[in-house]
RNA sequence: GGCCCCGUGGUCAAGCGGUUAAGACAUCGCCCUUUCACGGCGGAGACAUGGGUUCGAUUCCCGUCGGGGUCACCA
């Protein structure tokens, strides 16, 4: 009995691996090209930190003509939740990120080098397991949960590093004949990897954003093939990166500390490693420290807390690309009109330490990135936003396109546009007021400096009366609204009033505010001129009069 | 606890042996023909700490402290 003999008994219909080579060939592309991956699980939403990878796989790829690849890692069934994948399709699409190859639906995948799914490529991982155990670099252990728990409880007793190796692998010297027998007699077993490294010996290795790294080698005896068949993450990566043929493999660095595991197992399987780019992960601020920001506790760790805020797309990409090279801002100043897709992405500036996450600065972005939108485009984000969540503010705008448009352009389009909307569920607020159906309702009107009723009462009358011509052109209605300002008593000018205080009862400002007021409501609005414009005269006679009488 | 990584203003961050230690967000003040938003100008605010090396350390080395990650038949 050898290795031979165990492998075929382990593994009676295992292709060849030579098939799955030639299968899978070398890819033909330009030189430089970068073929990157995200693999998530399917256990539910797309994390943040999950979408920080995607985009700079995505870009990386795209940037050097390259191939991003979707994979889907549903090794842990237990895990694994329903329609999981389309979860990780969707939200990624959400966010303008399309694979070139792999998942794009929760069956349907794209691509040569499939499939995608890991729980689809069982064949594959023990094909190649297998031959990992005719070269005598695997091996059957029959070690229960139990057995495993009580070595473990040993090796706490007596303060030595945990796990399976060395004398602690207990079926790792097996005699193979003992081991057929064994498995022929019926009894449970998974397979390990036979480590040859040695925990006094250092690898030294290179990542692309941590740089060099010391650790020792690897000489655990991992699990590659689990009792269900399929592989573990580690032994998955190896098979699936090398076949799928991934140049550059980014991931979180919760995975450094495995790149001895992950080395070893490349060279055994006589692969050639990818080029590994470790990023640091994104943090949370929690009072005074920080932490790493999680699905529980933090809302804004999953990417569908983006979507029901109403904030873009275009402006979460823009902030996550913040975080991932410092130069992105600068740029972004000096190319205010690109697209996203003309910045170069650079993989070696990405920080070595975990950013927290700020979302004041997120909506700051955003605030900017709507700034440069048409009032269509608002209109449009807006309605598809409030069709989801917000059935009200979906029946003013549908009911009112033309004029909800003329509404949402008020001091938009020029050269210093408004900033004043960061994220979809905010537009009802600032607008609601110019809606006679929402407006109707005002009970409140929060008047500033002039609270005096009769005072308010001579103020819109006069100006009704005698000044009001929604015909005026901008000057000629400020102009009147400054003498209207002093036959009352106030200063033409703040500056006048500021300098002699006494000799006024207020000044132009206060007069404005009053019919500012009585028509919105609220004392903080876009320019009022335009707003009368819009509004339009019956509307505004109709809203005075409710004070005046 | 072992191993690994990290530590510049409140946050994101440039700088990497000699700088008045950039910039952005936040914050404060002033200005911008009436509010808000925008914009402009200005203010406050940082190299965790102790030793080295060096003519000179934020930059290099070591210790300390602090933060994070990892030690599964989870990824």
């Amino acid at each position: 009995m050898d290795y031979k003999e165990l492998a075929d008994l382990i593994f009676p219909n295992a292709k060849d691996i030579e098939y799955y080579e030639e299968k899978y060939p070398e890819r033909n592309l330009p030189e430089g090209a970068m073929v990157t991956r995200f693999a998530p699980s399917p256990t539910g939403f797309v994390h943040i930190g999950g979408l920080f990878g995607a985009i700079v796989d995505r870009k990386l790829a795209e940037q050097t003509k390259g191939v991003f690849i979707l994979r889907i890692e549903d090794t842990d069934q237990k895990r694994e939740i329903e329609r999981g994948t389309e979860q990780i399709v969707e939200g990624l699409q959400n966010f303008g990120i399309i694979p070139d190859e792999g998942m794009i639906s929760e069956d349907g995948e794209k691509g040569i080098y499939g499939p995608y799914k890991q729980s689809q490529r069982k064949d594959i991982y023990q094909a190649y397991a297998k031959s990992l155990i005719e070269k005598g670099l695997a091996y059957p252990c029959f070690c229960t949960t139990e057995e495993l728990e009580e070595i473990r409880e040993k090796q706490e007793k007596a303060k030595i590093r945990p796990g399976y190796y060395g004398v602690w692998a207990k079926y790792r010297n097996l005699p193979i004949v003992e081991a057929a027998e064994k498995i022929k007699n019926g009894e449970k077993y998974i397979v390990r990897f036979k480590s040859h490294g040695n925990e006094e010996r250092k690898i030294k290795h290179k990542d692309i954003i941590k740089g060099n790294i010391e650790f020792p080698e690897n000489d655990q005896d991992i699990v590659i093939i689990k009792a269900d068949g399929l592989p573990t993450y580690h032994f998955a990566h190896a098979v699936d990166d090398h076949l799928m043929r991934v140049t550059h493999v980014i991931r979180g660095d919760e995975w450094v500390s495995s790149i001895p595991l992950h080395l070893e197992l490349f060279k055994a399987l006589g692969f050639k490693p990818p080029k590994y780019a470790h990023t640091a992960t994104i943090m949370k601020e929690d009072n005074g420290g920080k932490r790493k920001i999680s699905k529980r506790k933090d809302p804004e760790a999953a990417v569908s807390y983006y979507h029901e805020e109403g904030i873009p797309q275009e402006a979460v990409v823009e902030y996550l690309l913040n975080i991932a090279n410092s130069n992105f801002e600068p740029w972004r100043r000096a190319n205010k009109d690109l697209d996203i897709s003309e910045f170069e992405l650079q993989l070696n500036k990405l920080s070595v330490s975990g950013a927290v996450f700020d979302m004041v600065k997120l909506l700051d972005v955003s605030k900017n990135v709507i700034s440069k939108f048409t009032a269509e485009k608002i209109y449009d984000e807006t309605l598809k936003w409030a069709k989801q969540y917000d059935t009200e503010l979906m029946k003013l705008l549908e009911e009112n396109k033309e004029y909800s448009i003329r509404v949402l352009n008020i001091e938009r389009g020029n050269v210093k546009p408004r900033k004043d909307i960061a994220k979809w569920s905010e537009v009802k607020n600032s607008i609601e007021y110019m809606y006679d159906e929402i407006f109707k309702n005002n009970k409140e009107y929060e008047f500033q400096k002039i609270t005096d009723k009769e005072e308010i009462k001579n103020i819109l009358s006069k100006y009704i009366e005698k000044h009001f011509d929604i015909n005026d052109d901008k000057q000629t209605w400020f102009n009147k609204m400054k003498d209207l300002a002093e036959e009352m008593g106030y200063a033409r000018e703040v500056k006048e009033y500021k300098q002699e205080p006494d000799k006024y009862k207020g000044h132009v400002g206060d007069i404005s505010t009053v019919i500012r007021v009585a028509l919105t409501g609220r004392c903080n609005t876009p320019d009022l001129y335009e707003i009368m414009q819009i509004l339009g005269k019956e509307r505004i006679y109709s809203r005075m009069n409710n004070l005046i009488q």
